[in-house]
DNA sequence: GACTACCATCTCAGAATGTGAGACGCGATG
DNA sequence: CATCGCGTCTCACATTCTGAGATGGTAGTC
C-alpha cells in the first residue's frame, strides 16, 4: 500500500473529528509510528494541524486548496451564461480566456453562428503580445481605464476583437472576455461596435463570480490588514 | 525527499490552475513518470480530477475536506456572532486570526459594507510580524496589558488595525479579534476610535468559547477513497 | 512522593515501495 | 509519411518507509 493511499487514508480519518494518535491509529489500521510520522508530514504542509488539546485536525490549507478546487470548476460555468448572451447579441463568436505565464489559455468558447467566423478551441493557448484579450491580461492601461482592447488583424489576418477584463475583488485581472469575428462584419473600429456589450458581459461574469464564486489566485492569500 | 512532500507539491502546483503533465512537471520539479504517478494515485482518491481537456486539476474531495477542516473550528463558530456585532458597530471588516508557526491565519473575515474595504480570505497566511494582529498573537506585553494593539500601514499602506487577544482560562492567547479598513475612516489612531469594540468583541468570543458552543459539521462528509 | 499506565515521539535494521531512464502508442502537425 | 510531444508503462536499482522496541513526559492513583 503506497505512502498516498496511507496519508489519505489519514486525511479521511480526520474528516469526521479531530483525533489522538491513538484513534488515527484505530481508524486507519497504520501503526503507531506509522500514523504518527504521516501525520507530521501532513501537519509540516498545513494539511493536518492540533486542535486546542492537541489533537490532530484537519488543517487550514485544505480549506484553501478545497476553495481552489471549486474555484477552479467554476469560472467557466459562471462566465457560461454571459458568454452565451455576449454571442447572441453580437452575432460573433465569445471566448473566455485566462493567463498563464507569458501566454494566454481559452477556458471558453462559444462559435457564432455566421458561416464565416473565427473559431478557437477550448485549451488553446494564444499569445500574449497580440490580440485585443492578450491587452487586458497584460494590463495595459488603456485597455483597464476604457474597460476594454480591440485588436484588427494582430493574431490573424483579416480578424478584429474586442476584450474586457474579469477582474477579483481585489481588483486583479483574473479573465478576459472576448468577442471576434472578420472585419468584414466587425468593421475596423470593433470597440465602438461590441465594447459595450463585451464590458457588460464582463461585469455579469464579475458578480457571477461574486456571488459564492472565487477565482483561485496565485498565494491564496487577500490584501487587508 | 518524501512520498507525502512530493503529493503535497503535486496538489499546490495545482492550486493555481489546472496543468497538463508537462507543465506538472515544469512546476514540481519532479520527473514526468514521478509526476504522473503521483498524480494518478491522487485521482485515485479524488484529491485529482481531469478537466474537459484532460488536464490535471484539484478533485473534488478537496471540496469535503476543505469543508470538514473549517466545520471542525469550533473558535469560528463561537467568534461569529461577536464579529458580526463588531463589523456592525465598527462599520469596518472584521477578522479572527490564530497563530500558526510563526505565521498567522485567518479563521474567519466578515467584510464591511463600504466599497472601500480590507479584505482578508479565510484560511490566508499573514506575518506575524506585521499588523496588529501579529502583535497580539505574538503576545507583546503593551498589547495584553492594554487590551488592543493597533497598526497602521504595516502590512499595507493605507490601511490600518486594531486587534485584541481572545485568551483561555489559562491567561494564553488563542486568537485574536480584529477590525481593519483604509486610514480615512479609522484615522491613525485607530485604538482610539475602535478598542473598546475591539475588546468587547474580544470578550464575546471568551464568553461563548467558555460556554462549550460547539458546532458539529454536516454528516462529517462522504467516505473516502 | 512513589508508582503505574498511557501518551507522543524517536531510533534504525531490514523490507518494501518509489524512482526515473527509456520505451511505447497515439494524435497533431508540417 | 516523418517528426514531435503528449500521457502512460516497465523494471533494475535506489531510496524511503516501516514498525518493534525504546525513550521521556504527564496524569492518575494510592
Amino acid at each position: 500500500m503506497g505512502v498516498v493511499d496511507k496519508s489519505v487514508s489519514v486525511l479521511a480519518a480526520l474528516e469526521d473529528r479531530p483525533m489522538a494518535l491513538g484513534d488515527l491509529v484505530t481508524a486507519t489500521g497504520l501503526s503507531r509510528p506509522t500514523a504518527h510520522r504521516l501525520a507530521v508530514a501532513l501537519e509540516a504542509h498545513g494539511l493536518v494541524r492540533r486542535d486546542d488539546e492537541g489533537r490532530f485536525a484537519l488543517g487550514l490549507r485544505l480549506v484553501a486548496l478545497g476553495r481552489a478546487a471549486s474555484d477552479g470548476l467554476s469560472l467557466v460555468e459562471a462566465a457560461r451564461p454571459a458568454l452565451v448572451t455576449l454571442r447572441d447579441e453580437t452575432g460573433e463568436s465569445a471566448q473566455l480566456y485566462v493567463r498563464e505565464g507569458d501566454a494566454r489559455v481559452c477556458l471558453a468558447s462559444l462559435e457564432s453562428l455566421h458561416g464565416l467566423r473565427t473559431i478557437v478551441r477550448v485549451g488553446a493557448t494564444l499569445p500574449l503580445d497580440r490580440g485585443s484579450a492578450g491587452r487586458v491580461l497584460r494590463g495595459e492601461p488603456d485597455a483597464l481605464v476604457r474597460g476594454w482592447a480591440e485588436s484588427v488583424g494582430e493574431r490573424e489576418a483579416g480578424v478584429a476583437s474586442v476584450s474586457a477584463p474579469v477582474v477579483d475583488p481585489e481588483g486583479r485581472v483574473r479573465a478576459a472576455v472576448s468577442v471576434s469575428g472578420p472585419v468584414e462584419r466587425t468593421t475596423r473600429a470593433p470597440g465602438t461596435r461590441y465594447g459595450a456589450a463585451v464590458v457588460r458581459a464582463a461585469r455579469a461574469v464579475e458578480e457571477a463570480i461574486g456571488r459564492g464564486v472565487r477565482v483561485a489566485g496565485p498565494g491564496g492569500g487577500g490584501g487587508g490588514v
